[in-house]
DNA sequence: GGGCATGTTCATCTTCTGTTCATCTGGGTG
DNA sequence: CACCCAGATGAACAGAAGATGAACATGCCC
């Protein structure tokens, strides 16, 4: 799980980002609005926490901000002041929930962790992309009724497609994605995977779910 | 994607260069910040990455005169020092991002890469001129609602119409954001595209929505 | 250690795209 | 009205990008 904490207070995020981690969380940290909005903007984070004032721009602009450019990562949303508006503004602005300072640390490892539950069951464990159907808890993947037996990478690839259906996948991104930094970009290994793919995904003769674009990538056709 | 570099540390900047042409940029390189300010200036670079210590011009000073002529591509600051103030002096002046010499190579494909990427975020995907729609997620263009396949160079010749609609277009502009510096301009091949352009896009018998300019270039009509 | 599954590399084949070329057309100008 | 040039057009070609089949390597389980 990987959160974003953004908060001016350098010695406060840092106590923060330690504990997290010691939880075994994934922790980045921005200290003021327009970096943390940038971050949170470029990685997939699944959960935020944004304190309301801060330079530049504050915890409420941020907010705004990534739900109007689509970004639906829980937001936890931490304040100095406790008066009633403050929290009505923050829920306005987009926050799922509102911790108010100071607090015991145990209690912000408890909203997140109810935060993450949350998310957990409101996003099913399915994703569906025409009549493929993947379910990340299981690992199981089905065309229609039929099962599909994919490996780790095969796995981890597909999910990617299903995850973007439509849009166009680079192999930059698939690189990123599925191996580690030291990939050989001149290797056709991705080629490779697309074709086991493909030939395990359309068993039947119709015509490929993973499209090519020429000079670009690939396209999972919903 | 073009992307210009300005440093005038040759050596390093031939290594930035020559690393970037192989992720498939189109790279331009400037030595001082007035030979790079002009090259920004009169071409559509998608990303500038600029050094701060330079002769003629610093970096910083560029960044200012670039945004105050209203040149709103991404910057990528890079500098020899990691003084806090100069972190902030560079975002002051208007750039986008930082990286402290000496980077990974890779580090600085990342960074290029998130800063594009952020830059196609923050644009809706979507670019629509009259009936015509095109999509820069997905590369699937329609008019009205029939689908029109286009391979890259058809695509990326497209995409730079719609984005300046009802402007002539020289042949100029085409080559320079489509093709490389080794161009032979005695060649027709803009006009072959165009025609080619013109048969996917007009398929019923309705005039072309890309006219002729004669003696200047092309035109797409909103 | 043998055998199986998975990940990776390699060589070859196929298809498509980018480019060139030769020829045609029509508008503007003297 | 005739000429000329910019642009339009159709076809052909060559190289690149991708598809494919198989071999090779590596690690894991029994």
């Amino acid at each position: 799980m990987r959160i974003l904490v953004v908060d001016d207070d350098r010695r406060l995020s840092s106590i923060i980002k330690r504990g997290l981690l010691e939880e075994a969380y994934a922790v980045d940290a921005a200290h003021d609005g327009e970096d943390g909005q940038y971050l949170a903007e470029v990685n997939p984070y699944d959960l935020i926490i944004l304190d309301i004032m801060m330079p530049k721009r504050d915890g409420l602009q941020m907010c705004r901000g990534l739900r109007a450019n689509g970004v639906n990562t829980p937001i936890l949303m931490l304040t100095a002041r406790d008066a009633v508006e403050d929290r009505v503004k923050g829920l306005d602005a987009g926050a799922d929930d509102y911790l108010v300072k100071p607090f015991a640390f145990n209690e912000l490892l408890a909203r997140v962790r109810a935060l993450l539950r949350r998310e957990g069951m409101f996003k099913s464990p399915e994703i569906v992309v025409g009549d493929l159907v993947l379910n990340t808890l299981t690992r199981e993947v089905r065309r229609g009724d039929r099962a599909i037996e994919l490996t780790t990478k095969e796995y981890v690839i597909l999910e990617y497609f299903m995850r973007h259906p439509n849009v166009v996948v680079t192999r930059t991104m698939l690189e990123e994605h599925a191996w580690d930094y030291d990939f050989d970009s001149m290797s056709n290994l991705i080629d490779v995977y697309i074709r086991r793919l493909r030939s395990k995904i359309d068993a039947d003769g119709e015509n490929s779910l993973i499209q090519t674009v020429r000079g670009a990538g690939y396209r999972l056709k919903a």
